[in-house]
DNA sequence: ACCTGAACACCGTTCAAGT
DNA sequence: ACCTGAACACCGTTCAAGT
């Protein structure tokens, strides 16, 4: 991330990054470390030094569309049917959340412990659902008892589960936020 | 679980299901299998010849709680408020699927796969959710378009997100089926 | 019939030595 | 400034040898 990095440093960085974005997404998040490193050519001991954790990896794969979700939070947040600008940022969160097989419960694990290089990231993401959570609140579009943590959870969850079922991560958020039952 | 067990065999065997319960409840499913054979102080020869595959020790272990959930489904299945019936079952199988922190990945991953020792533990819960979710539906309490699978998915992705967030199983799959939109 | 534990292949993580 | 790879501690899994 410093600007000015060797040329071999940030061309194996990107190289890493590449490698490990392809691994994981076909082996979830807890592929061998070893193994990305082993495809990538470059010893294991540089792994860690650009990537002193596996969620250090995850949040360089991660961080752009993190931007993303925050600028359409922003974006989301004047809508006049807050109802559907929460959902709509819950898939683009949980498309995201579902990227890796176990990413969806890292954020989980950093959203409820500190020490995680993904706190911030995580962070920024539980504050964006809120503000799109409270808007809908208001606007009684959304229960008013639902608290951030659960939205942010329940999509999670979402993510984790459209890894397993039939079933694309859009499809249940929506469910989640208008409910299994039929509308009285 | 043949009936005529040597004595010492029977012995470790509950043994292990002890100590493994024990250690699966603090570290989740993914915990040591040596560390589990050393604290019952058993070779690890011996936890392998009890249960050849992890999935085979979480069966023994979720064992009676199937058998309940199976027998209660068939209890709620006449139930005259059948949106009610499902959640009480859900949060049921939502309370097995959470003992330990991974167990709804497995079951999910069980029910998607076969070759898993859950396979048919995780097939009997997926046929009782179906049955209470089809009666609910004849009886216009749950949207006709929702599919068994993704009320199972939905269900341990609810199960996996408890053991984060500040949020008990038992409201987030009430919030699942109820959805947070408020009733119109 | 059951238990033991060495053996093998693998991994995460650190760190002294190199360029 | 960065890379290498040996070193250490640990794990999953199998299987010949014991009782």
């Amino acid at each position: 991330m410093p600007r000015a990095m060797r040329a071999d440093a940030r061309h194996n960085r990107e190289r890493l990054l590449k490698i490990a974005d392809a691994t994981f997404r076909r082996e979830g998040v807890n592929a061998s470390l070893a193994e990305i490193a082993r495809t990538c050519g470059i010893a294991i001991g540089t792994l860690y030094r650009h990537f002193p954790t596996r969620d250090a990896l995850l949040q360089a794969l991660i961080h752009d569309q993190v931007t993303s979700l925050r600028e359409n939070a922003e974006r989301l947040a004047d809508s006049d049917t807050p109802r559907e600008a929460l959902i709509e940022w819950l898939q683009e969160f949980g498309r995201c959340a579902s990227a890796y097989q176990g990413l969806a419960e890292s954020i989980l694990a950093a959203a409820a412990a500190e020490g995680s290089d993904l706190n911030a990231d995580v962070e920024s993401m539980r504050a964006a659902a809120a503000v799109l959570l409270t808007k809908a609140q208001k606007a009684t579009a959304i229960r008013p008892d639902v608290r951030p943590a659960e939205v942010f959870a329940l999509a999670c969850g979402a993510g984790t589960a459209s890894h397993y079922a039939t079933a694309d991560p859009d499809r249940l958020l929506r469910l989640v936020v208008e409910g299994l039952a039929p509308r009285e």
